[in-house]
DNA sequence: CTAAAAATAAATCATATGATTGAAAAAGGA
DNA sequence: TCCTTTTTCAATCATATGATTTATTTTTAG
């Protein structure tokens, strides 16, 4: 009945939302299904573009159609599902290290840079790239800026960066507000550049640069950022 | 007949792209739609994203649906036209600016990256809005990069990026090519950050940063991002 | 083991979509 | 003027789409 489906997918959702591992042994099925639904999301998302169909993220799940709205309910809470997932994950290990770096006392603009850097670029190895197909869409999101998606931004970054400038501001004390949010702009732009339209100034230097290797891209990026700070 | 359209649109579109005025006087009404197509275009991607109906491009432009077929071929073929359209006279401007640049004899980082973001961030004033379209459609097609848009960012952008990728060369001289390449990545994030993606640093800050008006955004960036060629 | 609840699947609906067609209108050239 | 070419438009097609409904299977709890 719609009434049940409504029922269980509010009841599944909540269940991710608030307790972190989700409860295993109850309903071990849906969340795995769940799961393999955002990951083949993200993956068909990525491989080509947003306005891709749900039935070939469902035939690349390997699951029925009208999965989608038994564990998400329509095709934009799927979306948000995905962009907040991961974005919780990116952004508890920022704060992570950044309370590391506010601990340490040696609270320098290249320590906290990496430290907002070093999660966004995703791990070395392995799952790489299921973190880029992740990095890919939020970029797709955010270029598209729909009212929803800048909620959903708003909701999951705002405090992680409110956080991140405040540190900046302890870092380089003779720097205004003011020049501390341009330069966090331009952290930001070079962050999104890094992350997903890497693939820029590769063709631009005929494969010179190339953004695979999250260690050379911080070892890069980080002492050059530093350097607005001064 | 199905044939005169194609054949028709395929002279239309030649005599744009080779001839830049247009030859005017001839067939009027349909270089007129065309334009009147591209901007509606821009304007209803800008405002509901890339997966908009041809429909809603059609209405609000005002013409025909069946028009998109004589005047361009497809929807893919629209979208190029767009690009294409606009950033040959961006990276026109860029190019005489440069030209400015280095025949003033003083070739700094300074004037080479005001000579890049200036023609990017468009016309003080009127017609603002116009950009902002252009430039959030383009960052939506640079997101999703599909194959065709990549070729075709290749094609409008690549050489103009070579020939400010030497002249920063110059401008910078203690630095390697590679030294180059990661700084122009930078610029290249933080101009795409500043042209279509500035409602993040709005938003982060309260509002006390806005980058409507383009005049106060190089004034803020164009010294920023001199200092990573120190 | 059995009944209720939850999850999956197949079939179906109403609609939106990109593209095409054939006719009509507008413009140009003789 | 008349005829050809170019341009616009209304009507139509085949299909893809998001969502729903109904039936079936699986899981859980008593």
């Amino acid at each position: 009945m719609g009434a049940h489906q409504v029922r269980g997918r509010r009841e599944t959702v909540n269940k991710i939302l608030t307790e972190e591992p989700a409860p295993r042994g109850r309903y071990k099925t849906s969340d795995e299904t769940r799961q393999r639904i955002l990951k083949s999301a993200e993956k068909v998302f990525a491989a080509e573009g947003l306005n891709v169909s749900m039935r070939k993220i469902m035939a690349d799940a390997g699951v029925n159609v009208s999965s989608i709205n038994y564990h998400f309910g329509d095709r934009e809470t799927l979306l948000r599902s995905l962009l907040d997932d991961r974005s919780r994950k990116i952004n508890a290990e920022r704060l992570a290290l950044l309370d590391d770096v506010l601990s340490s006392g040696a609270i320098t603009p290249e320590a906290v840079v990496e430290a907002l850097l070093k999660p966004a670029l995703g791990p070395d190895r392995s799952n790489n790239d299921e973190w880029r197909r992740f990095l890919k869409v939020r970029a797709m999101l955010t270029a598209e800026s729909s009212d929803v998606i800048r909620q959903s931004m708003s909701k999951n970054y705002d405090d992680m960066h409110g956080r991140f400038i405040d540190a900046l501001a302890i870092a380089a004390p003779h720097l205004s507000k003011e020049d501390i949010y341009w330069r966090y702009h331009c952290l930001l732009g070079v962050q999104s550049q890094s992350t997903a339209l890497g693939y820029r100034i590769h063709d631009i230097s005929g494969g010179t640069i190339n953004l695979d290797d999250p260690r050379i891209v911080l070892e890069s990026l980080v002492p050059l950022m530093a350097k607005l700070f001064d």
